[in-house]
DNA sequence: CGATTCAATGAATCCCAAG
DNA sequence: GCTTGGGATTCATTGAATC
C-alpha cells in the first residue's frame, strides 16, 4: 500500500492511525492533550478570567483513562514507525512522567529528554508555586539497538559550533506567528512555536522524510516539514482546525539550501591509501609530515605507514605521535608537493571528485 | 514514639524506613539509584575510560525490579510525610518517568517539575545525541489539597526580585565542595551540589523543620539542612559513606539570618481599621487619599469607606478607583497628618509593634 | 519620527484562616 | 468536613496609544 503524503486525515486519531501501514513514516511529532485537570478559574489581579486550556479534548476521564489512550497511540505509533525513525513526544507535568513510563514499556529506548526552556512563560498569577516555565519532549528510537538519524553537525553548527545541549531556550507562539481567528482570539489554545518543530525535524530526520502527527491541531508541524522540505501526515478530529492548517501550509515557501539538505552531515569519501597510490596522488614511500612540517613516517603497503620503530595505521600512527589512543589519521598528516604543505585529507577529496584520475 | 533528630542510620533504606513513625517529617529529598542501564565502557578521546557511574548500588535485574523497589521507598515516605510536608525526588531520564508515574499513582500531588541546569554538564563523547545538560526534580504534595509550605517571597528575593521558575541554573559538584578519598579520586559519584539543595529546603520548609533523606551518600542533604538551621534523618547503607558524611556535618556552621528565620514570610499583622480607630491611630471619619493625595473616602463605622456613594471595604473601595475586581486596600490608601501622606498600612504596623497603643 | 506609557495575553493542576 | 470573606497575587513581550 503506498503511502499519501502530505495530507491531513481528518477524524479520530486512534481510527485514522490503524489505517496507516506498517513501517512507513521516518519520524513521529506526538503532542497529544495533556489532561491538565484545573479546577474552577483562574483569575487574573485584574480580575479577569485567564484564559489557558479548558478545551473538550482535553478532558478524560480520569488518570487511568489518560493512560489507556495513550497505550492505544503509542502502541499504532511504534508499528508504524520505521525501524530506523524516532519519535519526539511533548507534554508537561501532569501528563509527561505517564507518557515517558508507557514508551518505555513499550520498548522505545529514550535517547534524550528535551527541556524547551520558555524565555516569556506564563507567570504563576497567585505565587503559590515556582512559576512553570518549561515543558518537556522525549525523543525515542525503536528499540535499543535501533538505528536512528541525528544530523549531530548541523545541531552544532546552529549552535556557535558548541554541541547541542538538552535545554531549548525557544519563546512560546505569539505575535504574528499566533493564529488568530475572525475575532483577533486565538485559533487554538496551544499552538507549538515553529522553532521548536524546526530543532525537533532539522535535528533528526534526512531531506524528503515523512513526519507523522497524530495530534496535527493547526499544523505546526506540517507548515514546518514542509518549509524544511520533508513531507507530511497530519491527523487532526478537528473540523476547523484542519481547514486553518491547510490554508497555513498552502502559503509555506520551501527552503532549500545546505542544513535542509543536510550537507553538514556528509562523511567524507572513503578511499584507502592504496587507491591514492595507485592513482598517483601519493608516490611510493611518500614521506608524511605533522602540521609543522616534522617528518613523522613513510607510506608502505597494505594502508600503513612506518616511523621505522613500527608499521601502523595512520590513524594509530597519528596517535602514537599525539600520546592518545586513538586519532584521526586524515586530519593529522601533510605530504609536501612543489614544497608546500598538502593535508592527504585534501587528496582524498580531490579523488573522489576527479574520479580516481590526477 | 519520639523521633531523633540529626542523625544517620546505617542499613538497608526499605527496612531503617519501616522503624519511622507515621507522619513525622517536614520534608523528603530522595536522590535514588538511576539505573543508568550504560553498556561497556566509553572511552574519551584519549583513550581513557570516562568514569560515570558504574556502582553495585545503581544495579536492579529490570525496570520491573527497579519500579518495585521505588513502590515501596515511596509508599514508605508517603506515610512518613508529615499531611502539610512536600517531598522533592531527583533523577533523569533513565528514571525519572518511572518515578514520576508511581508517584502519581500513590497519590502524591505534583506541584511542579523543576530543572536543574547545569551550567557545565559532562559533554557527549560521541556526538550522538544532545548533551545531556539537565536532571530533574519533581516535587508533591501528599496529595491533591494537601497544604505544603513555599516560601514564595524568599525565592522571590533570591531572583533579583521575580518569582523564580522552574529551570535552576546550577553548577555540577566540583572543586573544593567535591568529597574526594585520600587518593584524590571522587568519594561518590553523583555527590549533588550544595546550591540545589539549599535551594529545595529554603523554598520548601520553615526554621527547624526536620528533612528526611533516604539514599543520605555523603550527606548533602544532612550538610545543607543543618548550615540552614533545620534538621534532618539520613539513611545510607555504605558505611563509608556514612563515616565522610557524619565528618563532613560536624565542620557545618550555622547560619541564622532574616532568609534562614523566613523573615520574608510574615504575614502583615491582622488590625481592623475599628482597633485603629479605638487606639487613635485613626479619627472618626478619616479622610483616605490615595498616593497622589487625591481624597477618596473616608472612615465609617464597621471597618467600610464611604465615597458618598457606596459603602465598602478598603479594598472594594480601592479596586473600584483602580477599576480592578480586586485590590489590596493597605497599601493602596493614605491619611493626611501634620500635612504629610501616610500610608494605613504603616499604621497597622505602627499599632502592631507599639502593642495597640499611641 | 522616536521615545515612553499602557494594555493585552500566553498549556495553569494558582489562597487560606476562621468559624 | 464545610462555607465565608478578607486580602494577597504576575512576567516577558507585543503592539497600540500618547507624548
Amino acid at each position: 500500500m503506498m503511502v499519501r503524503k502530505d495530507v491531513i486525515l481528518q477524524g479520530d486519531c486512534l481510527k485514522i492511525l490503524k489505517t496507516i501501514p506498517d513501517k512507513s513514516v521516518d519520524l513521529i511529532f506526538a503532542d497529544p492533550p495533556y489532561f491538565m485537570q484545573t479546577d474552577g478559574e483562574l483569575l487574573r489581579t485584574n480580575g479577569e478570567i485567564f484564559k489557558g486550556v479548558n478545551d473538550a479534548w482535553d478532558k478524560f476521564e480520569s488518570l487511568q483513562a489518560y493512560d489507556e489512550f495513550c497505550k492505544t497511540w503509542l502502541s499504532e505509533c511504534k508499528r508504524i514507525l520505521k525501524d530506523v525513525g524516532s519519535i519526539w513526544v511533548i507534554g508537561s507535568f501532569q501528563n509527561i512522567f505517564r507518557l515517558g513510563y508507557i514508551m518505555q514499556d513499550l520498548g522505545f529506548w529514550i535517547l534524550n529528554d528535551v527541556i524547551w526552556a520558555k524565555s516569556n512563560p506564563v507567570p504563576n498569577f497567585k505565587g503559590t508555586r515556582f512559576c512553570n516555565a518549561h515543558e518537556t519532549l522525549i525523543w525515542c528510537s525503536k528499540n535499543k539497538n535501533a538505528k536512528f538519524t541525528f544530523n549531530y553537525k548541523t545541531m552544532k553548527f546552529l549552535n556557535h559550533n558548541k554541541q547541542e545541549k538538552s535545554i531549548w531556550n525557544i519563546g512560546i507562539c505569539i505575535g504574528n506567528e499566533r493564529l488568530k481567528d475572525k475575532n483577533g482570539k486565538k485559533a487554538h489554545s496551544t499552538q507549538k512555536p515553529e522553532a521548536l518543530l524546526e530543532k525537533v525535524i532539522l535535528s533528526s530526520t534526512k531531506k524528503d522524510a515523512l513526519v507523522l502527527d497524530p495530534f496535527f491541531g493547526t499544523g505546526t508541524t506540517g507548515a514546518v516539514a514542509k518549509r524544511l522540505g520533508r513531507h507530511f501526515i497530519g491527523i487532526e478530529q478537528d473540523e476547523n482546525y484542519v481547514k486553518i492548517a491547510k490554508a497555513r501550509i498552502e502559503q509555506v515557501c520551501v527552503e532549500d539550501n545546505e542544513l535542509t539538505r543536510n550537507e553538514l552531515e556528509i562523511k567524507p569519501p572513503k578511499v584507502s591509501l592504496e587507491k591514492l597510490l595507485n592513482a598517483g596522488f601519493l608516490k611510493e614511500n611518500e614521506r608524511f609530515y605533522d602540521k609543522n612540517q616534522n617528518f613523522i613516517c613513510y607510506l608502505v603497503h597494505n594502508n600503513k605507514v612506518s616511523d621505522n620503530k613500527e608499521i601502523l595505521s595512520i590513524h594509530k600512527m597519528a596517535a602514537k605521535y599525539l600520546n592518545k589512543a586513538n586519532h584521526n589519521g586524515w586530519s593529522y598528516f601533510y605530504i609536501l608537493k612543489d614544497e608546500k604543505l598538502i593535508s592527504i585529507d585534501a587528496l582524498r577529496y580531490a579523488y573522489e571528485n576527479n574520479k580516481g584520475t590526477l
